[in-house]
DNA sequence: GGTATGACTGTAT
DNA sequence: GATACAGCCATAC
């Protein structure tokens, strides 16, 4: 229906990125996600650059625990972006998320899928 | 308005 | 099994 493009229209802002950061903030403490999983909770299943993307940009917005997303692989790819190359891990640590040589262990036990935890 | 870029993901070779 | 390439969406120049 034409009213999912107006309704697009009238958030054209940039809806994205405020998605995003809703998802990345609902993140429980102790738990990861991925990229992939916020693009396609928000609809862009291959839009996991955009949320990367949006997140680079979240440097700006405080409460967006950046630190909790990484890629599909559990690599903290993000981590040379933050202020040190470790403070993404430590923090990750420090909630009780087991980081190793800049990679989650046990992905599967702390991975948060917001399309099954929002549902 | 077109081109280039990006914290990714999946398929193909 | 590992590496290479393409796809996809949105912003910036």
């Amino acid at each position: 229906m034409s009213a999912r493009k107006q309704e697009r229209q009238t958030k054209s802002e940039s809806d994205f990125f405020h998605n995003v950061y809703e998802v990345v903030r609902l993140i429980p403490v102790g738990r990861v996600t991925s990229y992939g999983a916020i693009a396609s909770y928000l609809g862009s299943k291959r839009g996991a650059r955009m949320v990367g993307w949006a997140l680079g940009n979240s440097y700006l917005h405080e409460g967006v625990p950046a630190h909790r997303v990484v890629n599909k692989a559990g690599v903290l790819t993000a981590k040379l972006l933050f202020e040190t190359p470790t403070t993404m891990e430590d923090r990750l640590a420090d909630e009780g998320v087991e980081v190793s040589n800049d990679q989650i262990q046990n992905l599967d036990k702390y991975f948060w899928d917001p399309d099954k935890e929002l549902s």
